[in-house]
DNA sequence: CTGAAAGCGCTTACAG
DNA sequence: CTGAAAGCGCTTACAG
């Protein structure tokens, strides 16, 4: 009763129907005229003796390999992660209805030996690449090769197609909103500088200083808070100052600087306002809830492939796409 | 100067050397006889052009892809996250210096939707789960397909290979050293019953009781813990028994526990001794440092994937392969 | 030591 | 509407 496991070809369907290769392979793919009747006993059969034709052969033949590379960062926070797993979930989402598989491939900042290797191996038609820095031999490699691909997030390299959360607009959005009610004296603490992402935010940042005519000290920003000490360092010098508000670029950031806070006994909102990005889980079950701004990673990963397959198709499809987000207001500020 | 992207196939370099593409072949595979002189000629201008064979063509013709799949939880606790990625870091690394790839799959315990699709497909030599279930779709799928693939985790399906640290032995030994330490009251918190390895902790657990003669109440375990507030209620109802030490089975558990602990104002360790699993970041600076568990996940990876290339090359391997463990004691007990 | 030829499992002009 | 043949880019018996 058991198949050998579905290792029936295209050629033995043809022969067992007495039919030409052709004439099998266009009833499957649709391409091309064949008579209705024809068609419908390939399928059946094709349906009953569960034959599926191999991909990579069609691949050979058609000069596609109907995958597509997700480039991940090996070095991530922890927030990051599952930011990145439910983008993956996206882009897996989108791919699949297209038939295609995503290969992975870790890489950092400084390597990108295994996505160097994988287009050299010509194993995939299009990459996603799921960070961008400010200087990226990703897309350095990419556009010298020629391979269709979509960043995740913001890049200054000219003719990247990118999708993206308004990272800007919702800084200063939020900015906006703390300013109004609290005042100008908010100190930002950021991330990694070599990321576009911390430039953004920064950037929104001073927009909505600006665009409340506002003067924005140097000291009330910090970057490159990427340990526990950096973190407690700078809100020891905010609150030194003064500084009553704190706007953390990601929740990794703010749930160290909470440790903080709850050991010198500071209450929120009472004593210290604080809001941040991402509402991942880290910040999930804080008390105060801490305000927020929380995108939609899945969405982003599906947008993100939806565009490289435009690409891959020879569609047109806008350079840039900026997806919105939501400022979930509560009570830390 | 710009070469049109490695689009050069082994036909053109034969001709240029004029040779067969036969003598090509075996130059860079290293198969067959072939004179010295010969093949440095052919390396050398394979190198200096660039050339790399496609892989995919390789493939076809040797009846392989060159992937295997690895299949990636859906749903997951975020300790759980950053392990499967580091486990997937190790089977990279591996699979790469056999010039494989890895196919990304998602899938939960009730769909395996992607995972039948690619097998399908035939895309994969061979597939690594990264979780297992007492009752596994993927598993029977995969045996019923004949494709060769390694289980990270335990089972209880024959004749699967598998990779796992000594979850049982691991959560024995903890246990006996806080039994030896503070007596016999300790209260187990545990996750999903439908995982395998709440099953191997919770036999750990187990067998530390029986080994010291003690008797352990059902009381004492709480499995399913699945949201902060079944967590809570279960910490409560272990504190009225009077139990003072809690073990949890993973760190996302015990990260509840802390914040319920912390709000009660139970001083650990005096109050209450907790300990966990994992040693993910979750625990990473809380203060007392936390007793926990550390499995090395790259390592785990690593092993899974050197394992099911002994399967996919019909060499000799070991069903069953028991990873170490290390117990850190620290302040919290 | 080297090459012509068949084959891997598909697709796709080209003819009929 | 259907099929024979060439082709996708490799590998591998088989001959020489």
């Amino acid at each position: 009763m058991e198949k050998e496991s579905g290792k029936i070809t295209i050629d033995q369907v043809a022969k067992a129907l007495g039919v030409s290769k052709t004439t099998v392979s266009r009833a499957i793919s649709g391409k091309g005229r064949i008579g209705e009747a024809t068609r419908r006993r390939v399928l059946e059969y094709i349906e009953e003796n569960d034959y599926k034709p191999s991909i990579i052969a069609r691949g050979l033949a058609q000069s596609k390999t109907f995958n597509i590379c997700v480039l991940l960062p090996e070095n991530y926070h922890l927030s990051e992660l599952s930011f990145f797993q439910k983008a993956m979930v996206g882009i897996q989402q989108y791919a699949e209805q297209k038939d295609y598989d995503i290969l992975l491939c870790i890489g950092t900042e400084e390597d990108n030996g295994s996505l160097e290797r994988i287009v050299r191996n010509q194993k995939v038609d299009g990459v996603i690449l799921l960070r961008t820095y400010r200087k990226d031999q990703a897309v350095e490699l990419l556009q010298k090769k020629r391979i269709p691909f979509v960043a995740v997030g913001d890049t200054d390299y000219p003719g990247v197609y990118q999708v993206n959360h308004d990272q800007r607009a919702a800084c200063r959005e939020l900015t906006e909103k703390l300013l109004s009610g609290h005042g100008p004296s908010i100190v930002l603490l950021g991330g990694r500088d070599s990321l576009v992402i911390t430039w953004n935010r920064l950037e929104g940042f001073q927009d909505a200083y600006r665009a409340c005519g506002l003067d924005l000290p140097e000291s009330q920003i910090y970057l490159n808070l990427e340990s526990r000490e950096a973190v407690e360092q700078a809100a020891d010098e905010a609150l030194e100052q003064k500084c009553r508000v704190l706007l953390c670029m990601d929740d990794v950031i703010c749930s160290w600087l909470l440790r903080k806070l709850q050991r010198e006994h500071l209450q929120i909102p009472r004593d210290v306002r604080v809001a941040s990005f991402y509402n991942s889980w880290v910040l999930e079950n804080t008390d105060p809830a801490i305000t927020a701004i929380a995108f939609d990673a899945r969405e982003l990963g599906e947008a993100a492939c939806r565009k490289l397959f435009c690409l891959m198709e020879q569609e047109e499809a806008p350079e840039r796409t900026l997806l919105p987000y939501q400022i979930l207001l509560r009570e830390s500020t």
